[in-house]
DNA sequence: GACTTTCTTTGACAATTGTCCAAATTTCCA
DNA sequence: TGGAAATTTGGACAATTGTCAAAGAAAGTC
């Protein structure tokens, strides 16, 4: 009696195989991220991601192909984090320097809270120049990044009722390097990295509109 | 008779025993940056390293304490090679515009040239963010950067008689997400990318002076 | 020319890797 | 409940890795 109440209170809602199937491959890609963005691309196993999770390090080959596979499926599933990372500044902001401090503050935050993360992403963009197989995945969501850039630069633009200054490629460019050196100089325990970082987004928003 | 002459004719100018010493370091470590620029850091081995020079896999235990120390001298060693890349167009422009025009084509030149060289800088750098030993010179490396890049815009500033508007570590973040993601593109296959990027640097230049 | 030192090769080593598979286990459905 | 399907395990595998050491070759020294 006691057995069969505690195992209908603890029996899950039914699920469709598939959303099994597909369970399983999401908790398999989070675990890779874990591991990637703690060991980096070029020492993370298979066993030492499947150690992160709770599966045993045979079952990998059962959800995905090869290690390629899984850490794809893996980077993909990484985009769904940032695609919509600065919404909120965006929709919050009433003015273009209210923009400008909200934005730089969000990316001084998501470098305090998730630098493992960035830095596997810049990782991977750069194992990308040498294994094709990642190439899609990574241009992908480098036009997610670029796109939610922009959506930021357009709006900046607006409050100060003035028109983008540059392609929405170019303005991702110069941000992305601002950001990849501030993580870089955190990383390395530089105090200063940060403050820089949002100086240097607040002086150069002006110069991306006309 | 003869076999003396050959001698004689064939012997290499005296050397000393720690010139030879170093050269074969510099052999093993222009071997390593050629055998990492190929494969990326996760795939490049000492063995391969090896074959890519005139010695056997065992003589790099000899020249040096292990992998990452042949691999640190071969990043330094890289930074020789980067240093006074755009000297010449700095001393050789008489006007902002000309100097613009020719550090934009000289940025698409070494793309074109050296393009797995540049690859292997990106992967070294993102390296660095997960291992300490590699940070130490990467840091040199992106400081003597960021001075190199310093060099022109100042002279862009002294030419069109205003004076830098951002910081050095700013301007070279701003330039180097531009090229890195011409780079990226460019080994993607996409044609505009060098075209993109030249316009995008003549562009920015102004915009780094008062 | 013999000896010492320096250099190089070759092979062995233990560890780690991605991959695969057979058996054990769990889940599902009739 | 019983059997079929799906899932999970743990180990075996061949290949590759960094490292090291003993033996051999070459160079230098007296």
């Amino acid at each position: 009696m006691v057995g069969a109440v505690t195992k209908t209170a603890t029996r899950p809602p039914r699920r469709l195989p598939a959303d099994k199937h597909d369970e399983r491959r999401r908790a398999l890609g989070a675990s890779a991220l874990r591991t990637l963005s703690e060991l980096g691309y070029a020492r993370a196993s298979l066993r030492e991601i499947a150690q992160n999770s709770e599966f045993s390090h045979g079952v990998v080959h059962y959800y995905f192909d090869d290690k390629l596979d899984l850490i794809v499926y893996g980077v993909r599933q990484y985009k769904e984090t940032c695609v919509r990372r600065y919404d909120g500044v965006v929709a919050d902001s009433t003015t273009p320097e209210e923009l400008a401090d909200a934005f730089a503050a969000k990316l001084v935050e998501t470098i305090v809270d998730e630098a493992p993360m960035h830095r596997l992403w810049y990782d991977l963009r750069s194992q990308s120049m040498f294994e094709d197989s990642l190439r899609d995945a990574v241009l992908l969501i480098d036009k997610t990044l670029e796109d939610m850039i922009w959506r930021v630069v357009q709006r900046y633009a607006d409050l100060a009722g003035r028109k983008p200054n540059v392609a929405p490629a170019t303005a991702y460019a110069l941000l992305d390097g601002l950001f990849q050196q501030a993580l870089l100089a955190h990383l390395c325990g530089r105090r200063k990295a940060l403050h820089d970082l949002a100086d240097r987004v607040r002086d150069l928003m002006p110069r991306l509109v006309a």
